[in-house]
DNA sequence: GCAAAGATTTGCT
DNA sequence: GCAAATCTTTGCC
């Protein structure tokens, strides 16, 4: 049981999301991602976000303007977006730009520096609440799954951040920005800055270009808790 | 009011 | 490599 790193923190500056939304991108990589209170709570580090720029962006939920889903894209920055995606999935966006600009950068990967096994304890609950109507033994198949992952791939993928951060629409809206949220960014107080590389977003083939092809995933390379679309993405890279 | 598709993940062929 | 799971939102009738 080592002791979570999570002394060299301070509240994450909404100045620095307030600005364009590619210059936020690669000031969220690296920061933390907090739920609860320190000690006990859950913090990653944030390995991979996806940028959605404007109501322009053909690949944003924005580009039909505001609705009530997506009314938070348009809020201040540091506040919140959740979304329900294929009827199962939450993804956690964090809004960037000024108030009334629809921007936000999702959260693709998180890797876990301490609550390791409070996620993993969130990742069981999550799965069970789905495999329960396909009976106890699909419930307990996920379980023990869940319970052989290393704790890199806990939160490697935007549905499994929100999965193992407890994270649904009931947290749309709320300021990460604000120490006292219970789910919140805070600052990394680390001297050197993560390598990022970037690539195209996933799944919105139904966008055109040239928002389709825009660089606008970016991530660690060789991290061990980047997404499956990103680790792919390294290994064309390689070749 | 209804059909269609989705910023995902998993398992099976 | 492909389809299923699952339900909200959008867009059109």
């Amino acid at each position: 049981m080592s002791d979570p790193q999570i002394a060299g923190t301070r509240p994450f500056p909404r100045r620095l999301l307030a600005t364009d939304t590619e210059a936020a991108a690669r000031s969220l990589i690296g920061a933390r991602l907090v739920r609860g209170r320190n000690p006990a709570g859950r913090v990653g580090r944030i390995v991979e976000v996806e940028a959605y720029i404007g109501e322009e962006d053909l690949a944003s939920h924005a580009r039909f303007g505001r609705t009530t889903r997506n009314a938070a894209m348009f809020g201040p920055p540091g506040v919140a977006y959740v979304y329900l995606v294929y009827g199962m999935y939450h993804c956690l966006n964090v809004v960037t730009e000024a108030e009334r600009q629809a921007a936000a950068l999702l959260v693709r990967a998180v890797e876990p520096i301490g609550g390791g096994e409070e996620m993993r304890a969130a990742r069981v609950r999550w799965a069970g609440d789905r495999a329960v109507r396909h009976g106890k033994a699909a419930e307990e198949r996920a379980r023990s799954q869940i319970e052989a992952l290393p704790e890199d791939r806990l939160a490697s993928g935007p549905g499994l951040v929100c999965a193992a951060f407890s994270i649904d629409r009931a947290a749309d809206g709320i300021d990460l920005c604000d120490p006292e949220s219970d789910l919140r960014l805070e600052l990394a107080d680390e001297d050197d800055p993560l390598p990022v590389e970037t690539g195209p977003r996933a799944g919105i083939d139904y966008a055109p270009d040239p928002w389709r092809s825009r660089p606008w995933r970016f991530f660690v390379p060789g991290n061990a808790s980047i997404s499956s679309v990103s680790l792919r993405s390294r290994r064309q890279v390689a070749l």
